[in-house]
DNA sequence: ATAAAAATTATCGAAAAACGATAATTAATT
DNA sequence: AATTAATTATCGTTTTTCGATAATTTTTAT
């Protein structure tokens, strides 16, 4: 999985849990759980941006390609 | 719209044109116009990163958040 | 160790959105 | 002026998010 999606660092930087960024994005810890662990096929622009905006970071803090 | 889709820089980098991306992605010129364009409501991760490989660059060279 | 809280996994259904195909229009390049 | 590239639009299909919910596993706190 070439693209990873990483919140834990931004997570810990902000003392966040998983659950309260979940209650301030407005999704369920079910989903969240599903971007965290790399399962997410795809995401909503908003929801990206959402997480951007709560946890005051770019997109770039928590999405990285490796090659192959 | 806060988080901004922005493939110019890197197409310029390459000198390729967005339909030799798109060719190369396997999707329409169209719809990687929408993409360019911000008007995409969300992004597969497939997609995203097929761009990333071709253009030789991360997630964060071609996505920004903006606040509000 | 035990209990509590948090996170992951799973299933189902509904709503949203990608994407292809295609065509028309507009913009840029030669 | 002619050609090529890019954008916009519409329709239908397929994919995927996401809510709701519940069960399980993992982590944290007592």
């Amino acid at each position: 999985m070439p693209i990873i999606i990483n919140l834990d660092v931004m997570l810990a930087k902000r003392k966040m849990r998983s659950n309260e960024l979940a209650e301030k994005i407005g999704i369920t810890t079910a989903n969240l759980s599903i971007l965290k662990t790399g399962k997410a096929k795809a995401i909503r622009i908003s929801t990206l941006e959402t997480i951007c905006e709560i946890l005051e970071c770019q997109p770039g803090d928590i999405m990285e390609y490796v090659k192959e």
